[in-house]
DNA sequence: TTGCAATATATAAGAATCTTATATATTATA
DNA sequence: TATAATATATAAGATTCTTATATATTGCAA
């Protein structure tokens, strides 16, 4: 499991992500697909998820529809067009940030992080 | 630039870091290295450093001796024999998570990331 | 010689982000 | 019939970091 304290600030550009992985999916949907992904080393809670995925629908990133399944409400979210720039930015950001990182932690291996 | 948001959290894994590759290092060296290390992309604000510093010594990571450098007061950071067991152990997290990061940014490549 | 950049540490107020706990409701399974 | 899984939501609090500010010395340039 990674420490919770080590993933602030970087779950609004997972999400970010996944959405422009996945073109459409639920809250829940993409808890699960984080938990998959990284073999539950990530888990995403309901705390940190709605709030984040509200406030990307205020700012305009992402529009909503809901479906209803099983008579249980599913709010679908979806980047909008300026959403995608947005997206893009956000996940070229963390590129940058987890190769910067990469380079404090293995020093020694200089400028050959490029090959990866 | 990386943003302040992404770095939030692993701020203290990277002083950790430089802390067990350096031996000994004051505040300020320690934004200059960094500084250094990642070409500007990464800036050390003092204001998240010192209370860093000051948190990592009351828990007995680190122990702090005082240098007078040309009458300016350097106040020196070494790792304790338990700070170099926290370092081991906060530095494997980071290490983790940008292995997990890398998962969920390159899922095409699925386990070949454990080549690099 | 006067002012600015660099060196060096420190803290207080506030913003932002996330955790923890809680609430609600349905369906499927044991 | 009770529990797990599905599904969303928010409030209170902790934590972390930003921004601003303070202090003090040295060296360099105008």
């Amino acid at each position: 499991m990674i420490s919770k304290e080590l993933l602030k600030g970087s779950l609004k550009s997972i999400i970010l992500k996944l959405l422009k992985e996945n073109g459409r999916m639920y809250g829940y949907e993409i808890t699960q697909k984080v938990d998959e992904i990284t073999s539950g080393k990530i888990q995403l809670t309901y705390g940190a998820l709605y709030p984040i995925l509200h406030k990307l629908e205020k700012d305009g990133t992402v529009t909503t529809d809901n479906e209803s399944v099983n008579n249980r409400t599913r709010v679908y979210y979806k980047l909008t067009k300026q959403g995608q720039s947005t997206a893009m930015e956000k996940i070229k950001e963390l590129e940058e940030f987890i190769d910067t990182i990469r380079t404090i932690l293995k020093p020694d291996f200089g400028l050959n992080n490029a090959i990866c």
